[in-house]
RNA sequence: UGGGGAUUGGUGUAACGGUAGCACGACUGACUCUGGAUCAGUUAGUCUAGGUUCAAAUCCUAGAUCCCCAGCCA
């Protein structure tokens, strides 16, 4: 069920059908294929998957922040090749540093991967592995340092982190450690001293006893255990030493039988030492268990592929953390933030970064991806399945003069709306027309420039659905404002139409639709909306005086208060059933808006999430 | 300076010794009740220098450039 028939295989996917083909992995039993006898598109998978290839992933976050799009690259790789092979995925929490680790983070993260569709859950998820942390691996861990020790491949070293430092030596000379010949027995009795809580942190360390002249400085005896005397969200104060990084992964990996753990490439340098950690506890192990070590422990393959960048973006955990704390955005969930729930709350739908991650491909190369890319991919999907709904941003008044010709000037006419013109089956909505309305002020020039086809003194333009009008005249206020404008309209061009040909045969024609809301108080909806641009000015930010935020865009957030037409009040029957739950509609001739969680019924609130594209702002800039 | 990776139009990505293709962007034009969408077309590329070969983006040699590594972070 490969949902890429049509697109080149990625060197990943070309690696997993080398290794299906030679059955590297072994085949799925009937212990480890999942529940065969449960309902639904769990049970089909799990029995289709009996007997077949192993191919099971997994996405290890640290839970020390938000998730952000360059996560969703991850995620969607390592969930789209479970899926793509009928194999499982696990969501794992790398939580081995109580200093940097939060619940909330936790929290947001299982949110996070949830939202875009990456179901680790065997209960709900067809190709759902679990939800694991390595914390609960802890004491395993703990037992294969005691097995390293115990085989000289281990030891206790009293440098200081100063002295380590001090002491790895530089590419082209050897470290030193004195402590790397002490017996195993004084090893082991120290390392039970640094569990029960003896030491205080950084007093001593557990190191591997590897390569002191390794040109891969991680081959250098690595430290495998610190001690951190901090409570652990998961496992609270169990423990004071906490295991590194490179010790821990390999066995989280090897616990949860991954068969490819795929990281990013600057885990390339880690992968000798990936691979020595578990060769080094399977060293005397067997098959079968027989002899004093045991049983050989499962060796997955680490495989590296280049994370995602982007251009006017900030992406290092590091960076994003700051603007929150420092309140350059107000929260992880911004809708200017990249993190995953900033694009969540800005309106991007789930499905445009799938197709966004789809689209950048699988490599190894270092690419910095246009941001632009990541806006379409979201007007492509939103063009598709926005209801299309009307809204004033910056309104000015306009009085159809002529509207008593034909009958009461107080009435209403309703007129139909299409919904959604890429998709019929989405019918038709009723808008008010009144002889007062609002439209964009932007849609009217005292003088227009050339090429301006909206409404000036003299101009006839197509109010969209309702009908032509010609402006007579307008009024200013004392700062020479726009106050009002005034129309009249033609009856014979209702719904928008184009009028019969005149008596001279002669089809009149009209160069420009606007959009516009009725200002009858009883159809007017008003509403807050918050316009959105990119937090950064530069493509690169930070670039230029090596701080991003100098870069900082000083209008990355502007708020308009709009009119709406009077559809917005209430979910119309157009509307889909979005599965998180966030009503989007795209403003028509503006852009995709989204309700934002501020919103209430008697203050609605909506995020701009991305506009259309707009050929004429282009030109009448340029 | 030691080690590990990488390099194809503006951007991203295919081609795995045999026609350098696709997507996005940009530019034309058509159509249009969203200056949107859609449709048609144009544009432009194998890091450099040698070599092997009937044939090289692909193999070999040398070089250039970029990224990662000397945390008791992940």
């Amino acid at each position: 069920m490969s949902e890429s028939t049509d697109r080149p295989r990625h060197f990943i996917q070309q690696i997993i059908d080398a290794d299906n083909a030679s059955g590297k992995w072994g085949r799925w039993s009937a212990s480890d294929a999942g529940d065969t006898a449960a309902p639904g598109p769990v049970g089909d998978a799990a029995r289709a998957r009996l007997g077949k290839p192993r191919v099971h992933t997994r996405f290890p976050p640290e839970p020390n922040g938000y998730l952000h799009i360059g996560h969703a690259k991850a995620i969607c790789l390592n969930f789209g090749l479970a899926r793509e092979f009928n194999g499982k995925f696990n969501l794992r929490f790398d939580d081995t540093n109580p200093a940097k680790e939060e619940q909330e983070f936790v929290d947001a993260i299982i949110r996070d991967v949830k939202w875009l569709g990456a179901d680790f859950d065997p209960a709900t998820g067809p190709h759902g592995g679990g939800l694991f942390y390595a914390s609960n691996y802890f004491d395993r861990m703990y037992a294969w340092a005691i097995e390293l020790i115990r085989k000289g491949k281990a030891y206790v070293c009293e440098l200081s982190a100063d002295e380590v430092s001090k002491r790895r030596g530089t590419p082209t000379t050897p470290g030193t450690s004195p402590f790397r010949d002490r017996p195993a027995s004084e090893s082991e009795r120290l390392i039970a001293e640094m569990k029960e809580g003896r030491h205080k942190d950084g007093a001593m360390s557990v190191r591997a006893r590897i390569d002191m002249g390794s040109p891969n400085f991680n081959l250098r005896d690595p430290v495998l255990y610190r001690i951190v005397h901090e409570e652990h969200h998961n496992t609270g104060s169990a423990w004071c030493i906490y295991p590194m990084y490179d010790w821990a992964h390999g066995f989280e990996d090897s616990l949860e039988e991954i068969t490819h753990s795929i990281c990013t490439l600057e885990f390339e340098n880690h992968r000798p030492l990936y691979d020595w950690f578990i060769n080094s506890v399977n060293e005397g192990r067997t098959d079968d268990g027989s002899g004093p070590w045991g049983k050989k422990i499962h060796h997955p393959q680490q495989i590296e592929f280049a994370k995602l960048l982007f251009t006017y973006t900030v992406l290092s955990k590091r960076n994003l953390r700051r603007m929150v704390e420092d309140r350059i955005v107000q929260s992880w969930d911004d809708p200017r933030m990249p993190t995953l729930s900033g694009y969540r709350r800005r309106g991007y739908t789930r499905e445009s970064i799938w197709a966004l991650t789809e689209d950048v491909g699988v490599t190894k190369f270092d690419s910095v991806i246009d941001i632009l890319r990541m806006e379409n991919a979201c007007r492509d999907h939103l063009n598709k399945v926005a209801p299309r709904r009307m809204a004033v941003l910056d309104p000015v008044k306009v009085v159809i003069t002529n509207w008593a010709d034909a009958g009461d000037p107080a009435r209403v006419e309703w007129m139909d709306a299409v919904n959604n013109p890429e998709d019929e089956s989405k019918g038709t909505r009723k808008v008010p027309f009144t002889r007062e309305l609002y439209i964009e002020r932007e849609d009217f020039m005292e003088e227009p420039p050339r090429k301006f086809f909206r409404l000036a003194p003299g101009a006839e333009v197509r109010l969209r659905y309702g009908y032509w009008v010609r402006c007579t005249g307008f009024k200013k206020d004392p700062s020479g404002r726009i106050e009002e404008i005034h129309c009249t309209y033609d009856p014979q061009t209702r719904g928008g139409d184009n009028p019969p040909p005149g008596p001279d045969g002669v089809v009149r024609k009209v160069k420009g639709t606007i959009h516009w809301v009725s200002a009858d108080p009883r159809h007017a909806l008003r509403a807050e909306v918050r316009l959105y641009d990119r937090l950064f000015a530069a493509e690169e930010p930070g670039k230029r005086t090596g701080n991003f935020v100098d870069d900082l865009n000083p209008r990355s957030l502007s708020i308009a208060h709009a009119v709406l037409e009077p559809a917005l009040a209430s979910v119309g029957p157009d509307e889909p059933a979005w599965e998180d739950g966030i009503r989007r509609f795209q403003f028509e001739r503006h852009g995709y808006f989204c309700i934002d969680k501020d919103s209430k019924e008697s203050a609605m609130v909506f995020n701009r999430t991305i506009g259309l594209k707009d050929s004429w702002g282009k030109e009448s800039k340029g």
